[in-house]
DNA sequence: GTGACTATTGGACGAAGGGGCACTATTGTT
DNA sequence: AACAATAGTGCCCCTTCGTCCAATAGTCAC
């Protein structure tokens, strides 16, 4: 069930990510060290729960553009960004983009270990999240575009024989298409068919 | 209508706070300056769109003490950090806890009014939403208990005639309570009714 | 006790939903 | 050309819902 969290560390110093490294499977972690943002995205990355411990400043490309690109891709794998030069820009401009911590060398290990806790909280969270969404999503793609059209009718409270004078077809119709997708969505009555439209319209906004 | 907004500026500097404040209200804002923490929280805030402006060392409380202050009081008005000393900790912790930016001094025209516009329409954001829970919150108050266990009970999708067994009353009774809280909570529909519920229940959990 | 008020109930009727059965038209397949 | 497969349809029956008229029982203030 519980998959054991994959925490990714990218940073230039070699002896700092071996000893990070040490530290973290010492502590249970499963992990993996990249020496520069190219590494990190060499390969795809796997879909589990975890985070990412990101040096800022390192040769090739920084820290904050691995998050950035990362955002644009999509990727929600928290970050704790940590850094060796204290810049107030760096770091307010990574909390803006929703690292979860902005940690100063030498990082404390309570410190560190509880803004990894928090990641992968965050991530858990995440992961639920867009996991539901996407099971929301799926159910709802299996309809027709006329199942589709009865559906935005009926959970706007219209009846059948309005629904079938809109859509230009017979009122049995209506009823047949609206069976249809309450099996296909998988619920029993109008009220738990409601619940669900406004499950779906929050993903959309 | 819309009001204009109200900036609130806190910082013990008399000079600089004064000529935030001339700045501002040259931009068309509404302004208030306060030279300490204590100065701002002397008077309850008026309940209207805005921000703050908010120095982080003063003599007295700190800016980041004001803010954790505010949050605990439950006062959602976003907070932009202006400071002269820079420091990675506050800026990270401010960041942590919700400020919208944190500018060093001298801060410069355009990032202040960034900030200050991205700080608003999170306002106004966060006031819709909170107002729409509290209309939903106080539709609901209205009901009686046994409306809200009859209500319970529908959006579930169970019908009138286990209800009515479940609660140990006639089906008549629940047909009646089953009205009065449609007309109670405003919707024409058991699917609006249902969207309902999904709505309510997003603002408990 | 009396009256006002609320909660609950019974019976009945029309409207609406759910679904079985059979027919038709269209489309794609062999 | 013959043959499914599918969507749309009409007819009919049953259940459930919404509502009107009316009645009963409990509570509270005076």
């Amino acid at each position: 069930m519980s998959t054991t969290p994959l925490i990714h560390v990218v940073d230039d110093d070699d002896s700092l990510r071996t000893a990070l490294l040490r530290l973290l499977g010492a502590a249970g972690f499963e992990v993996r060290g990249y020496a520069s943002t190219g590494d990190f995205l060499l390969y795809p990355l796997p879909d589990r729960p975890g985070c990412l411990l990101l040096d800022v400043r390192m040769p090739g490309p920084s820290g904050l553009e691995l998050q950035a690109a990362l955002q644009r891709q999509g990727v929600a794998l928290p970050v704790i960004f940590l850094t060796g030069y204290a810049d107030v820009a760096d770091s307010v401009r990574a909390m803006k983009a929703g690292a979860v911590d902005f940690l100063a060398k030498p990082v404390e290990r309570a410190a560190l270990f509880d803004a990894i806790q928090r990641a992968l909280a965050c991530d858990a969270v995440q992961r639920t999240a867009r996991q539901e969404a996407e099971q929301l999503r799926a159910r709802f793609a299996s309809l027709t575009l006329r199942e589709r059209a009865v559906f935005d009718r009926v959970i706007t409270g219209k009846i059948n024989k309005q629904i079938a004078e809109e859509l230009g077809i017979a009122e049995r119709t209506v009823k047949m298409q609206r069976a249809q997708f309450m099996v296909k969505l998988g619920v029993n009555s109008v009220a738990e068919l409601g619940r669900l439209a406004e499950r779906l319209r929050r993903l959309s906004d």
